[in-house]
DNA sequence: GCTAAAAAGTATGATATCAAACTAAATAGG
DNA sequence: CCTATTTAGTTTGATATCATACTTTTTAGC
């Protein structure tokens, strides 16, 4: 019969935790959101908002950590709700080049705001100084598996 | 302009690397698992194996915390792919009883097997102690979360 | 230069997930 | 008792996600 040893059952736990918070966090997110923007959606207008350049559909799955298709498809979606838009990269006949309209830099602050109190009220989970501490080891776990992939 | 708290800020971080380290330890996870199985029916069999007892589907949908119809679906595949079966519970019309079968125990094991060396690799992105100092921390939070949704 | 390999993007088919709407059965309140 | 509410389970429609396979364009090797 198989089992884990401690060390094992220890990440086992951990990556549990890691997933029902993912998950509970993101339901709780998406049901504040406007405009029918899901946590992926908005999460790509924050990133087209706060890092300016020339973002590709590629260098954003990159950055995302998902697979060029899923980025395709999130793309879709937000270019079909009109709060970005897609152009040929004349440097890259492979390339696109993905920008940020005005009705999506509209759309990232309503839904900003909207998201505010729910974050708000998780401050009453967890103290500054817990929060602190949890973030550099969930960094070091992230860029272990993002390399290791 | 919309901004955020320092606080809240890094809140938001914290939520960021719980989903990217939930996104890819699932597809690490799943790339092992046989039997073409997911996550959610691999942690189901999982479940089933270590707790005894009678398991209704909204009662994993709980300790699950998905949606009842998010449990039907899994239940179904599962029960499809011969791993669990389902009968009325004779003392509720409502309600069903989740079997596990002898081949869902055979492929939990299998299953097993597979993923332990995801988890033996994993040993190297954080030692013992770094895993045990996030757990509880995590723990808070997924409670916290549980309890005001 | 030509060909082989790599990269960008899309498409497809599967599963998980949610919210919302629905049916059927049990329970609670008068 | 009878009705209203709650609970169990399913269904539907939408999105995210992956793996895989495909087309087009670029880059690298010879």
């Amino acid at each position: 019969m198989s089992t884990l040893s401690q060390r094992e059952q220890a990440l086992f736990l951990l990556l549990n935790e890691i997933g029902i918070i993912s998950q509970l966090s993101s339901a709780r997110l998406e049901r504040l959101l406007p405009h029918g923007l899901t946590v992926a959606q908005f999460g790509l207008l924050n990133h087209l908002v706060r890092l300016d350049g020339d973002w590709s559909p590629a260098r954003l799955a990159a950055a995302f950590q998902v697979t060029k298709g899923t980025m395709t498809s999130t793309l879709q979606r937000l270019e079909s709700k009109g709060f970005i838009s897609m152009r040929a990269n004349p440097a890259d006949g492979r390339a696109k080049i993905v920008i940020l309209t005005e009705a999506g830099r509209r759309a990232r602050e309503t839904a900003l705001a909207a998201a505010e109190p729910g974050l708000a009220d998780l401050k009453a989970a967890l103290s500054s100084a817990e929060v602190d501490a949890l973030i550099p080891g969930l960094q070091k776990l992230r860029i272990w598996l993002d390399m290791h992939r």
